[in-house]
Parts: structure tokens; sequence; C-alpha cells
RNA sequence: GGCCCGUUCGUCUAUCGGUUAGGACGCCAGGUUUUCAUCCUGGAAAGAGGGGUUCGACUCCCCUACGGGCUACCA
């Protein structure tokens, strides 16, 4: 049997990391068992559509690298890959089953629904519509043939028949059998009175239809894997394999990782920007290969100590059994280390191509493009992060007067002059040059280092000092010393 | 409430009955460096609790606790 799995996920507004992370572990699998990787699109809820979500979730696959084999926007030969395109097929489906026996109309108002769900939740129980009390209810097993006749020219739902006391043993490939008696199971709607299907009903008829092997998504779903054996079962269908990944949790506290959490903790948990104050991984300046390594990390190692991997890395070294049985929690600092890793790894000539690099460097000459880069490298945990660490080019902090406080009763008028004399002079090298002088008039190596630093960047943090004044050039620099100089100099008078 | 799933350092995790319980992030200390950062070395830090099974349990079983999910004409 050809290895076939889908993505398929609901265009209800951008893509939760989430779900990146369940498109990543099918697209592996599909890559490990050289199958095909589909993307369906689940929209059979008009009410909860939102435009754009589509071409977001396409767009965040595709700057992740995980284009899909077959699609809405490339086709295949299963489609259509857009539920809402396939209502005819539902329909054709749903009338077999009932045929079946397997499916019923129902006929009951909602009226009639809260008002039994309300009685049972008075007498401390969970409502359920099903073998216990389905006979109670006007449905298409209760009422005659005529009736039904005349009944279905108005609204009406189908439910699935489940019958009572019946164990249904399922097999996760991550957690084993699942048991669960049919009597903790109701009559699910599988076609909703507005003539669209329902989650489960759409669900197993496409990945029968498009022949899925395996059913790869979240743990959210595993309550409702024995009711969807049981539409299998009604079918007269086998079952795909099916597996069950373990949630993303929230960094503290109770619950799934949500958008609010992003908001609060200034991080991001969608891959891509969605509107002005939703940010996303790609423009916090991520790349796409850091994000997928620490999802993939979220949940999955391959049984080694090694926790690099590109996404070609894993198509290889993907395995089920290395998939975590527990939900994780998010971890940001984790992810931007993952990240600075990746930034680190990637070679300057590529870093420096990078669009968000680019763009930040656009004021800059080409040419000074990769040193720039090759200068705050090993600095940045995002791509944003350039910006600030160039920042000395355009501008010096203000002087940190904690520092020439310090340095006031050594000779920073001197070592300055010195310096400005040096750079004037074009001093071949000039690094050799200062410290050969220092060491000559007793000047304390961190009197002359310090004091350079503050003319040109007013701070004692930043790359090379020498790299530095390279990159300023002599004009600026000297312009920069005399500013210092000038400085202490107001102050002392 | 009911049902299902889970539980190793603060966090992500290794261990598949016998280990000084390993690694990583973060934290702390030291080193390298002209500064900060990177980098290197070291340190503190874990088997939820209780019963079994076993010569021996983090590992297998049961109970409890805790955590998570589901409980819609949403997915």
């Amino acid at each position: 049997m050809r290895t076939r799995v889908r993505f398929a996920p609901s265009p209800t507004g951008p893509l939760h990391i989430g779900g990146v992370r369940t498109a990543l572990f099918n697209y592996l699998y599909a890559r490990k068992e050289r199958g095909s990787f589909i993307l369906r699109v689940e929209d059979t809820d008009q009410n909860r559509y939102v435009d754009g979500s589509e071409d977001y979730i396409q767009e965040a696959l595709e700057w992740c690298g995980m284009h899909p084999d077959e699609g809405p926007k490339n086709g295949g030969e299963y489609g259509p890959y857009r539920q809402s395109e396939r209502k005819e097929i539902y329909d054709e489906y749903i009338k077999l089953l009932i045929e079946k026996g397997g499916a019923y109309y129902a006929f009951d108002s909602n009226d009639a629904l809260s008002d039994a769900r309300e009685t049972a939740e008075k007498n401390g129980e969970s409502f359920k519509y099903g073998a216990k009390n389905r006979m109670f209810f006007k449905n298409s097993l209760t009422i005659g043939k005529d009736e039904v006749e005349l009944a279905l020219k108005e609204e009406y739902v189908v439910r699935l028949k489940v019958e009572a006391g019946e164990t249904v043993n399922i097999y996760d490939e991550i957690r084993g059998i699942v048991q669960v008696n049919t009597n903790e199971l109701d009559d699910k709607i599988l076609m909703k009175s507005d003539g669209m299907p329902t989650y489960h009903f759409a669900n197993v008829v496409d990945d029968h239809l498009m022949e899925i092997s395996c059913v790869i998504r979240g743990e959210e779903w595993l309550p409702s894997l024995p009711l969807h054996k049981l539409i299998y079962d009604a079918f007269g269908w086998d079952t795909p394999k099916f597996m069950h990944l373990p949630l993303i949790l929230k960094p503290t506290g109770k619950g799934k990782l949500s958008k609010r959490d992003g908001d609060k903790g200034g991080f991001p948990v969608f891959p891509l920007n969605w509107g002005e104050d939703t940010p996303g991984f790609r423009e916090k300046g991520f790349l796409a290969e850091g994000m997928i390594n620490y999802l993939a990390l979220l949940g999955w190692n391959d049984g080694t100590e090694n926790e690099f991997f590109s996404l070609k890395d894993l198509e290889t070294k993907f395995s089920v059994t290395g998939i975590q049985k527990g939900g994780a929690r998010f971890d940001y600092e984790k992810a931007r280390w993952v990240n600075h890793h990746k930034i680190i790894e990637m070679n300057t000539e590529e870093l420096t191509t990078q669009s968000q690099i680019a763009k930040l460097m656009e004021d800059y000459p080409i040419e000074k493009h990769k040193p720039l880069v090759n200068l705050v490298k090993a600095r940045m945990y995002t791509l944003k992060d350039l910006e600030e660490e160039i920042a000395f080019i355009e501008k010096t902090y203000p002087y940190d007067e904690k520092v020439l406080n310090k340095l006031k009763d050594k000779n920073p008028i001197v070592i300055l002059n010195k310096i400005k004399k040096t750079i004037e002079k074009e001093t071949p090298n000039l690094k050799e040059s200062l410290m050969n002088w220092a060491k000559e008039e007793s000047i304390p190596m961190g009197a002359l280092m310090q004091s350079f630093r503050i003319a040109l960047v007013g701070q004692l943090r930043g790359p090379d000092l020498f790299e530095i004044c390279n990159v300023l050039g002599k004009e600026v620099s000297l312009i920069r010393i005399e500013n210092l100089i000038q400085h202490i100099n107001l102050k002392l008078t």
C-alpha cells in the first residue's frame, strides 16, 4: 500500500504553530516513507470561514519548505481538495450509509434538543442522543415512511446509528490500543441541516477516497477516534493507521498554547504575520529551518543527543518511535537558541542574501553587506538582531558616564589624541601600533581600548573594535573621537 | 461531572529490568577575549505518591494524585 498522508487544516484564521508541527510530522512521515503529502482544506463550516486563511496556510507551508504533493493549489488525482467542493460526494455517501442502515435522518428542533439536554443536566447526567433514547425523538427510526418523506422537505440532519454495548478497539501508532465502549458514544451528526457534512463524516469519507494510509493529527482528536472507526465499519471500509500527536502547551500555567500566551509573553505562536498585531516567526526574524528544528524537537527526538536537524535531515531521520506521548511546553528561549545556532551555522553568503537581512542593510553599499553580517553573525539570535547590532554605524549610544568617570584619571585625552593621530596617518596596522605605543608609555591596555570603544560606539559592548573602526572609515572614526574629546573637556571645565 | 490520554532536573528530553539516571535550554561559577556577545570548562538541578510482580524496578501491573484533551448542526 502506498503511503499517503494529509494535513487537513480548517481555514478559520492563521495556522497555529501546533498546526505547523502536525503538518511537519505528516510531511516527514511522507518523505521518510517515500509517499505523498497532501493538503486538504476542511472548510465545511461556513460560519467560521475566514478569508485569506487558505492562502496563509499555503504560504506558511511553502516558507517551511513543505510543499504539498497534492492540494487545492497544485491539484492531483484525488481532488477536489477543498471539502466545500466535494458536497456531491458526501451526499452520495451519506445516502449509501443510510441505505446500509448505519445512519438515519433526525428532525428534532433545536428547542427539543436543548430541553432534553437541560433535563438531563438537572439530573446530573450529560445528554447523549443515542441508543438509549433515540426512540424518544423525532427521526426516521421513530416515524412512518410517509412522515419521513414529508419531514425531509424541511430541515433535517443525518446521525450515525451507534449500536449499544459494544467495545471498540482502535490502534494508535503512538499510544497503542485505545478501547471504548459504544455506550459512551452518541449518535453524532454526520450531515448538518445546511447540507454540509460535519468534520467526522467528511474526514472519514475523504480519507478513504483519497486513499490516506495514515492519519496523523493532533491529540484533541483521540476521543473521536472510536467514532471514526465506527463510520469506517459502517461503510465496510478498512481503516487507515492513526497517529495522534501530543499537544503544545503554554510556557507556564494550564492548558494548550494560545494566541494570548504569545501576546503576553511577546513571542509568536504563528509562522507568519497575520494582520498587524499577530506576529509570525518569520517576521520576528526566525529562519524557517530554525522554527522547524525547534518544533521537531518539541515532541520528537532521534534517540541520540543530536539536537540540530535540517528539514532534509529530518526527512530521513524521522521515526514514529521517537515521538513523545505527553504534551510539551513551549519554550521561546530555546526556540531562539536553536535559531541562533542555525544563523551561525549558515554561511555568511547565504545569510546576507536573506531578504530581511538585505532589507536592513539596503542603505549601505552592497560590498559592505557581507563583512557586516560576518562581523555580527555570532551575536544574532534572530535575523532582526542585525538591526541593533549594526546600529553603531548610524550613531553612537549616549556615552556611558560610569566608564568615563573611571577613565578620568587615566589620561583619556592623551590616549584619544594618540588614537586620532595614528588613524590620521593611516598606519597600516592600527591595532599593533596602538598596542605597542601603550606598552612603551605604560598605558594600561584597558584604558586605551575602553576610551577608543566609548568614542566609537558610546558603550562597552559590541563587536571587534578595530573592525568597527574599519567599517566606520577614517573620517567618521575621527569625528567620533573628536566628539568624545570635546565631551570630556567640557566636563572638566 | 463523565470518558479518553499522559506523568524523568524549572523547561525539552535519553533510558526500552541491573547506569555514579545522560544530553540540551535556562541559571550560577571559572576560562578565552580590548568590551559585550560567541566559544570552552565546571556546578546546582529529576524518576508524583502508595501498593504489587521480580534476585533487582524510572522501566511491567494496580490504585491515588496531578496534568492534558474531549464532552456542538466547530474543526
